[in-house]
RNA sequence: UGCCCGGUGGUGUAAUGGUAGCACGAAUGGUUCUGGCCCAUUUAGUCAAGGUUCGAGUCCUUGCCGGGCAGCCA
C-alpha cells in the first residue's frame, strides 16, 4: 500500500461510525488508552450473539490502538466449569481474536472485592440483612410502589462488620443472610432498592472449591472487575441499561477507577433461537445432537457446518451496533458465508442423488483425465484432473423425461454439456418395472472434448457428473434452517416440536469426484451447482467421508419451480 | 398506572440542521462451461401532530407504538 494520498481514506464504509465507535474515537483522539473486555460466564457455549459482542469488544479495541481482555465472569458457582472456560477460549481464538496475556478470572478478585465491601460497610453504605429471599422480594415494592426498608438496615458499622465476617466463616446457613448496598428503597429504578452484594452459598466453585461460601453478585462484582483491570469502555447488553446507575454508584462510592458502561442491542436472528435457556432446551430434549449440532447458532455448530470466522466477522460488521431491538434476517448471514466462500472455496463435482449414465460411444475401460478449474474466482488456485469414463453419474434432478419450458438440462434427445468434459445427448431412457428411470444412454460429441462446441453451437445447460469407477462414496448431510418459523420463540408450545423437519436430510450413496477422497477437513468446498460443504469432523472416516452442507448456492431455477 | 430505552423501504443500517444513501431480500434483464459469481434496472422508507428555523429524519413539545425492569442469575 502506498500512502501517497493521505486525504482519501480507503476505508470501505467510510460513512458513519456506530454510536459506540464515535464515543471511543473521541476518547482516543484526546489521547486516552482504550481498554475493553469480553466477560462471558463459563456456564455455556458461545453462539453468534456472543460473536457480535466479541467483534465489538476486540474489534473496537484493535481499531483504536487499545487492547481487549478476555475475562471469565465466574461469580456464581452454579453451572460453571473449566470445560466451558476452555471451550470459550477456543471459540474466541477460532473467531480470530487474541487476548495476549490479558486473560482473567473474576474469581481471582474475590479477596479484593471483599476488602472493598468492608470499606463500603465502613462508609455506612452497606449492611448485613437477615431477610429471607421471599421477604426481600416482599419489601422491594412493585413497579408502581416504593419499597420498604429492611428492619436490619440501620445496624451499626461494627455489627455489620462482625456479621459480614461471620457470613464468610460459615456461621450462617445458605441464603439466610446477605450483604446489601444501602441506597434507596423508594428509587423508581428497582435495581437501586438496596441490591444484594453478597449471598451465602456452599456450592463448590469450579476453581476455588469451598474456599468461599459467599459470592458477589453481578452488580457488585462487574464494575469492580472492570475497574481492577483498568477497563475504559465496558460494552454490554441493553439488559444492563437499568443497571448502569448501580454500576456507577458503586464505583463512585469507592472512588476507584470508573470505566464507562455503554449498552447495545444484542443480536436476534430469524429462524433460530439464541438464549442459553432455549438452546439448552433443544440440546436436553435430544432435538439436536448436542451443542455443536450444525443447525445450532453456536460457534461450534457453525464451525462444524462450514462457516468461516471471516464470514461471521463480516456479518457482525454488517449488522452494526445500535440500541434498536431488531431481528436480523438469517439470509444476511448466509450471504456473508457465500460471499466469503465464493472467493476462496475450491470447487469440486459431487453427485448427491445419482442417476447412472452410459456413454454409448465411449470405449469400455477407457479413462481420460480432463482439466477442471479449481476456482474461477481465483486463478492462482490452479487446475486439477478429473477422470472421465464410459459410465457416469449425474444428478437425478438434471434429467427430465418431459421437460417443461425453461428446463435447460438433460432430456430425451437433448444435448447438454458435461462440465469440463463433452457435449452429450440423451439417446435412450432405461426404466425398471415400476417405470422409474434407472439409467440414461447418451452419446457424446468426440470433437467437444473439454466442453467446447467445435462448431460454436450454443448449449444452454451445463451439468456436473462423476465417473462411476473413480467415484468416492460418501454420506452428505443437508442442513437447512432450524425452524421454518421466523420467530420460533414467540409462538406457543415446546421448541423441539417446532423444528423444521427439513432442517436435516441425510443422503447416503452420494458420488464424489476422486479428488474429494482426501479433502482437507479444515476447509469448505464448493460442490459445483449445489453449495458449500465441509467434512464432518466427528463422523467422517478415511474412505468413508461425511460432508456437511453449510449453505446451498443461490438457485434461481429452484426458486422458479417453487413459485408454481 | 413507575422508571429506562427505542421507532428511517420487507430486513439490517447511514445521513451529527442542508440532495434520504448503502447492504441484504424481492423482481426484471444481460452475461456465462456452475440456473453460481458478476453487471444493469426496478421496487420501497423518515410513527403522528404541532413548534423552532431560510431549511428538520436530525432540535423542542405532546401523543402513538415497541422493548426492558420487581433473581440471593448474568
Amino acid at each position: 500500500m502506498s500512502n501517497v494520498s493521505d486525504k482519501s481514506s480507503d476505508q470501505p464504509g467510510d460513512s458513519g461510525l456506530d454510536f459506540i465507535r464515535e464515543i471511543v474515537a473521541e476518547s482516543a483522539a484526546s489521547g486516552n488508552e482504550i481498554v475493553t473486555r469480553f466477560p462471558p460466564e463459563p456456564n455455556g457455549y458461545l453462539h453468534i450473539g456472543h460473536a457480535k459482542a466479541i467483534c465489538a469488544d476486540f474489534g473496537i479495541a484493535g481499531e483504536f490502538g487499545g487492547v481487549c481482555h478476555l475475562r471469565m465472569d465466574d461469580t456464581n458457582p452454579a453451572g460453571e466449569s473449566m470445560e466451558y472456560v476452555e471451550a470459550i477460549k477456543e471459540d474466541v481464538r477460532w473467531l480470530g481474536f487474541d487476548w495476549g496475556d490479558r486473560f482473567h478470572y473474576a474469581s481471582d478478585y474475590f479477596e479484593r472485592m471483599w476488602e472493598l465491601a468492608v470499606r463500603l460497610i465502613e462508609l455506612g453504605k452497606a449492611y448485613v440483612c437477615d431477610l429471607s429471599p421471599e421477604e426481600v422480594r416482599e419489601l422491594r415494592g412493585t413497579l408502581n410502589e416504593p419499597g420498604r426498608e429492611s428492619p436490619y438496615r440501620n445496624r451499626s458499622v461494627e455489627e455489620n462488620l462482625d456479621l459480614f465476617n461471620r457470613m464468610r466463616t460459615g456461621e450462617f446457613e445458605d441464603g439466610s443472610r446477605t450483604l446489601r448496598a444501602k441506597i434507596d428503597m423508594a428509587s423508581p429504578n428497582l435495581n437501586m432498592r438496596d441490591p444484594v452484594m453478597y449471598r451465602i452459598s456452599r456450592k463448590a466453585h469450579y476453581r476455588l472449591g469451598t474456599e468461599w461460601i459467599v459470592y458477589p453478585t453481578y452488580d457488585w462484582a462487574h464494575g469492580l472487575e472492570d475497574s481492577f483491570e483498568g477497563i475504559t469502555f465496558s460494552l454490554c447488553d441493553l439488559d444492563f441499561e437499568n443497571h448502569r446507575p448501580l454500576y456507577d454508584w458503586f464505583l463512585e462510592q469507592l472512588g476507584v477507577h470508573h470505566p464507562r458502561q455503554i449498552e447495545f442491542a444484542r443480536l436476534n436472528l430469524t429462524h433460530t433461537v439464541m438464549s442459553k435457556r432455549k438452546l439448552k432446551e433443544l440440546v436436553d430434549s435430544g432435538a439436536v445432537s448436542g451443542w455443536d449440532d450444525p443447525r445450532l447458532p453456536t460457534l461450534r455448530g457453525l464451525r462444524g457446518r462450514g462457516y468461516t470466522p471471516e464470514a461471521i466477522r463480516a456479518f457482525c460488521a454488517k449488522i452494526g451496533l445500535t440500541k434498536v431491538n431488531s431481528l436480523t434476517d438469517a439470509a444476511l448471514l448466509e450471504h456473508c458465508l457465500r460471499e466469503d466462500l465464493n472467493r476462496r472455496a475450491p470447487r469440486a463435482m459431487a453427485v448427491l442423488d445419482p442417476l447412472k449414465v452410459v456413454v454409448e460411444n465411449y470405449p469400455e475401460g477407457q479413462v481420460e483425465e480432463l482439466d477442471a478449474v479449481n476456482n474461477p474466482e481465483d486463478p492462482s488456485a490452479g487446475k486439477r484432473k478429473v477422470p472421465f469414463s464410459r459410465t457416469l453419474y449425474i444428478e437425478r434432478a438434471d434429467f427430465m423425461e418431459e421437460p417443461p419450458k425453461k428446463f435447460f438440462r438433460l432430456a430425451p434427445g437433448r444435448e447438454v454439456r458435461l462440465r469440463y468434459a463433452y457435449l452429450a445427448t440423451c439417446v435412450d431412457v432405461v426404466k425398471d418395472d415400476a417405470g422409474e428411470v434407472v439409467e440414461l444412454r447418451c452419446v457424446i460429441d468426440p470433437e467437444s472434448r473439454g466442453g467446447t462446441a467445435p462448431d460454436g453451437r450454443k448449449v444452454k445447460g451445463t451439468i456436473h457428473w462423476v465417473s462411476a469407477d473413480a467415484a468416492v462414496d460418501a454420506e452428505v448431510r443437508l442442513y437447512d434452517r432450524l425452524f421454518a418459523d421466523e420467530r420460533p420463540d414467540t409462538s406457543e408450545g415446546g421448541l423441539a416440536s417446532k423444528i423444521n423437519p427439513d432442517s436435516l436430510k441425510v443422503l447416503n450413496g452420494c458420488k464424489l469426484e476422486p479428488s474429494l477422497g482426501d479433502a482437507d477437513p479444515d476447509i469448505s468446498y464448493q460442490f459445483e451447482r449445489l453449495g458449500y460443504f465441509k467434512l464432518d469432523s466427528k463422523d467422517s472416516r478415511p474412505g468413508a467421508p461425511v460432508f456437511n452442507r453449510a449453505v446451498p448456492l443461490r438457485d434461481t431455477w429452484a426458486k422458479m419451480q417453487s413459485k408454481k
